[in-house]
DNA sequence: CGAAACTTTGAGTCGGATCAAAGTCTGTGG
DNA sequence: CCACAGACTTTGATCCGACTCAAAGTTTCG
């Protein structure tokens, strides 16, 4: 695969993530640090592989538009989608430490990455605390992401699981301004969906159909809509979520 | 809780974990380091909560002696475990950035843990690039066990997820010489491994039974007898675990 | 306008859950 | 050393949520 971006580069000061409100400010000095970590951009187009299980030297990148997940595949094919990516997430940690990564990531929309230079980060990781602290906070991040993802699938029935994650996507896209009070957009297949819940499509289907019976979530096409969320809310059990919004951009 | 040692440190050149062949040797000056970050044993019975999740300023600890388990609970009582600990392995690294931990750690048998001291190793990990690494290692890792977990709950069957368990933990005590070839001490109940799992005790307790009529695998009170450990993986369809143990005592 | 990808519906089956209760083991105190 | 209580495992009977197979709509896009 060839990594080497495909657009000029932005700097980021002017990218588009850094100006959401809940972006945690960097100041100048250290934009102007990981502006020099960036590749530059790269787009890929929908269902690409963006990242491969087991590769080395595996890229290290911030979606930065569009919608990606990691996943990962048993020998006999069967999927388990680990984790769904949005703009301003960044995965491939591992690469810093040069191992290979235990899952893939492939995109679930066109995509446009920000490429990052994982030498140079490892390098100035070394000088730079705040950076140490903001990638090994990410990686904390993606644990907890992924435990919750479990306590869900292990727990919950269909149903908790699919307004659990209607919830989980809305919350995370409007803290990056993606979403209104009530509605986003997904671009994600039922068979996707299911992929991530460890559940069968047929089955989310009936959900999802039962669910717009209830006036609680009407799917059209990519857009959802999440009519009653105090309801949702108490349907899934959710507890709140930690607002902090972590970038390494 | 009284995280206060109650027992005399103990160096680490004098550690029962260091001498198994398999746990990477550490320079003498590695040595002296990590003993100076080291506050001293502690013991607690079985069920004691070691670990709290929400706990400002919780332990970081490395589990010494016994097995315990790391668990998450939803609000109405359900309970996900996420991951067992084995000797060796360390939690609560999310204290290294002053983060509550978002899962709890309770002890499956009567354990020793040796309590490590968070804020030095924090001080440490600026000057001691080789620390920094093997905790992000250990990151790394906590998070591909989360990762396999959870893809064995969404995508397989019951028994899959037995034996791919037994497997896993087999493998596990073996690299740190607690395992024979074919059978080891299991310190936990069917109701905790059901937890993991995400099944019902009954069921598994009939997955079990099933499986030692067909000669695969016997347990015995707390012996595990893994009668045919080829077969096992062949229904397992389990993949080569990476072999590295990474340990910060 | 047609093909491919995706969603929706129907009918039938099964793995795993639930409920109820009987064994078995473990540790404790008499 | 025995008896008892509590915790854990095992068994039986029954039910339901979720899966499978089959096929018809629907959307998307070249």
């Amino acid at each position: 695969m060839n990594y080497m971006p495909n657009a000029m580069s932005l700097a980021c000061a002017d990218c588009h993530l850094r100006r959401l409100p809940h972006f945690r400010d960097f100041g100048d000095d250290q934009l102007r640090t990981v502006d020099h970590l960036k590749l530059g951009h790269r787009r890929a187009e929908r269902d690409a592989v963006l990242l491969s299980a087991g590769e080395e030297a595996a890229p290290i990148f911030t979606l930065f538009i569009g919608t990606a997940f990691r996943l990962r595949l048993l020998p006999d094919g069967r999927r388990q989608l680990l984790g769904i990516l949005l703009p301003g997430d960044t995965v491939g940690l591992e690469t810093l430490l040069g191992e290979p990564p235990a899952y893939s990531v492939q995109a679930a929309s066109d995509v446009t990455m920000c490429l990052l230079d994982a030498p140079r980060i490892a390098q100035r990781m070394t000088a730079e605390p705040w950076l140490r602290q903001r990638i090994y906070a990410l990686l904390c991040r993606e644990r907890e992401a992924s435990d919750e993802l479990l306590t869900r699938i292990g727990q919950c029935d269909a149903e908790e699981r699919v307004i659990w994650l209607l919830l989980d996507l809305h919350a995370r896209l409007q803290r990056r301004g993606l979403a209104t009070d009530h509605s986003f957009s997904l671009a994600l297949t039922q068979q996707q969906i299911a992929d991530l819940l460890g559940l069968n499509v047929i089955h989310l289907n009936r959900v999802l159909r039962r669910l717009r019976g209830r006036q609680l979530v009407t799917i059209t096409g990519r857009k959802v809509v999440l009519q009653d969320i105090p309801a949702l809310q108490r349907l899934a059990a959710v507890q709140p979520p930690r607002q902090t919004v972590q970038v390494l951009l």
